[in-house]
RNA sequence: CGGGGCGUAGCGCAGCCUGGUUAGCGCGCCUGCCUUGGGAGCAGGAGGCCGUAGGUUCGAAUCCUACCGCCCCGACCA
């Protein structure tokens, strides 16, 4: 393409709404422009740079034995009534009425859809298993969208749903997703992890998020330095070694702590250690009170929380609601003799003599001991995990990064095919419900996390898989003949190679083309200048390295070709 | 939804506190000259319901009220 003919509104300044990296440099470099909160516009060369995502992502489901096909995105109420997400998916879920009155809603996942075509279609075992996917614009209200493309509420996404007879072989295809999406991820040019994940709201049994490393990611992930175990923070096992009892129950004790509220003020006072105190902190899950306890130098994992109550949604209560709930005001809570129901992290059932609130303003209690002085709920795994903690499957040491979740790969079980009433025939005659998968690559969500991971102080610098064009060829004697006869030579010889390539014929001077060239990241630029003239060679920089290299077109043409296509085909 | 901030030319901002008649600056855009290896220079020019509605006032971008939109921090997720 010529740039003189290509809509690429490069931004010299960054505008005001920009707060994250790939953000800012995607509206720099002319690919998109925001048409409302979460919603945008993608320019050509962002889309470009979509397609070459979509098409690694098709390429690789083909393989996999996927195939392709595409629904709907209005759907109707009832097919997600019928799963019981109408009410449980919440505002997220866009709802309108048609003319007709009938309750419809905007597609942020095709589950029901998918589910509803398969007890149509898919009779008996014979059509199993089936893998299907489609790569569309969903539509998620997000609470709040932000980082543009990273959290938008309009974005592109493949999504790929498998069938089969049984657990055992939906293992099978859930294994052959998992490496679908490594080999993607690897296409894409990325460096990323798999982590064992939390199955969230979409449901199931099993999962796995496929994590690009980069600084500005919204999650935290633990990777074993050790072994292969990477998981996401929220989901991280931790493991408690079985500890014996060594001090003999003490007898409990009330002490005063006059205004001493946090657990640092409470240790200092007491001149303790806070692997001594246990905190207790309520929250609502579902709205209902529930006391956790965890040891004083721990923090909540309110995902392990969420999942250990088998509740929807679990919220911090604020003081107000604390006392409400247990006339203690926050800060002297305990699990001995409170009102509401308690549940304990696993290793606070292995402490002894350990400190509590008392219940009472200005009081706590020594010497407590959990099996002796509370009556609790349940125990579990409710902390959040710490480097400190051996993994949990060698024993070795973590290690956390941050990532940015670019796909996620679920077993769902029978779920949805219980609740919709999917069945096909087995061998013998009867009805079994679909074992299902749903898999999930967010493709818009992948360009943006490919600038977060490769981009300098001069703009974007994408993998040679991803970018809109391979090669920039710029012609820096626009109004002289021998250069632009050249660049526009050099132009047409490699797109006869089958090189994608932005020809920049603009009438600029050759700064301004440079800082263009390097904002829009195309990782090889071709400079025809005055230096062609005099000895008849060109000069080719690599936009990742910096390396610039002389050469005959000629020769330009054939080594480009060689280098690209390497890089393609890892 | 809770907390914080912002809406003035295509983009980035000043002006507002302390109302006053032609609303400014930089970048970008248009014309011409000049220039041509890291976002040049000179000259001329176009472009603004000052987010919307109401109020106060002789007079509102400026003060007051409501609404709308956007951004940032928390709960959600590809």
């Amino acid at each position: 393409m010529r740039y003189s003919k290509t809509l690429i509104p490069t931004l010299k300044e960054t505008p005001a709404e920009a707060e994250v990296i790939s953000h800012r440099l995607m509206l720099r470099a002319g690919f998109i422009r925001k048409l409302t909160a979460g919603v945008y516009s993608y320019l050509p060369l962002g889309l470009a740079a979509i397609r070459k995502v979509e098409n690694i992502v098709r390429e690789e489901m083909n393989r996999a034995g996927a195939q392709e096909l595409l629904m709907p995105m209005v759907q109707p109420a009832d097919l997600w009534v019928e799963t019981g997400r109408y009410k449980k998916y919440g505002p997220e879920l866009l709802r309108f009425h048609d003319r007709h009155n009938r309750e419809s809603c905007l597609g942020p996942t095709h589950e029901e859809v998918i589910t509803d075509i398969a007890r149509k279609e898919l009779h008996s075992y014979r059509d199993l298993p089936i893998n299907l996917y489609q790569i569309q614009t969903k539509f998620r209200d997000e609470i709040r969208p932000r980082f543009g493309l990273m959290r938008g509420r309009e974005f592109v996404m493949k999504d790929a749903y498998s069938f089969d007879v049984s657990d055992e072989a939906a293992s099978l295809s859930y294994q052959k997703m998992y490496d679908a999406y490594k080999r993607i991820f690897t296409r894409c040019g990325l460096e990323f992890r798999a982590v064992q994940a939390d199955s969230g709201s979409i449901g199931g049994s099993f999962s796995h998020e496929f994590m690009v490393l980069a600084k500005t990611g919204e999650d935290t992930i633990v990777i074993c330095k050790n072994c292969e175990f990477a998981a996401n923070m929220e989901k991280a096992a931790v493991v408690v070694a079985p500890k014996e009892r060594v001090e003999p129950m003490a007898e409990l004790e009330k002490i005063e702590t006059p205004g001493k509220r946090k657990v640092e003020a409470v240790c200092e006072f007491l001149g303790i250690e806070a692997s001594k105190l246990v905190k207790t902190m309520v929250f609502k899950a579902d709205g209902v009170p529930v006391a956790v306890l965890v040891r004083g130098d721990r923090d909540v994992e309110e995902v392990k929380l969420k999942n250990l109550l088998g509740a929807a949604d679990v919220e911090l209560a604020d003081d107000k609601e604390v006392f409400d709930a247990t006339g203690v005001p926050t800060g002297y809570l305990g699990p001995v003799g409170i009102k509401i129901k308690v549940v304990a992290d696993q290793e606070v059932a292995s402490m002894e003599n350990f400190y509590v609130g008392a219940n009472e303003k200005n009081f706590h209690l020594k010497n407590v001991n959990l099996d002796r002085d509370c009556t609790i709920e349940a125990i579990g795994d409710l902390r959040q995990i710490t480097t400190a903690d051996p993994c949990p499957e060698c024993g070795g040491q973590l290690a956390t990064t941050e990532g940015i979740e670019v796909g996620h790969v679920f077993k769902l079980g029978t779920g949805y095919s219980e609740s919709m009433n999917a069945t096909f025939q087995d061998q013998h005659g009867k009805e079994k419900h679909f074992v299902m998968g749903c898999y999930g690559v967010g493709v818009t969500r992948v360009v943006a996390a490919a600038i977060e991971q490769n981009h300098d102080e001069n703009g974007i610098i994408f993998p040679i898989p991803l970018a809109p064009f391979s090669v920039v060829v710029l012609n820096l004697g626009v109004n002289d003949k021998v250069i632009t006869d050249a660049a526009e030579k050099l132009y047409g010889d490699l797109q006869k190679a089958g090189i994608e390539v932005l020809l920049d014929d603009r009438d600029e001077r050759p700064g301004f083309k440079f800082k263009d060239a390097d904002l829009l990241g195309i990782p090889f630029r071709v400079n025809v200048g005055k230096g062609f003239v005099k000895s008849g060679q060109v000069e080719v920089k690599n936009r990742k390295t910096g390396d610039v290299e002389e050469m005959t077109p000629e020769s330009l043409v054939t080594v480009l070709k060689k280098r690209i296509s390497s890089a393609l085909s890892s």
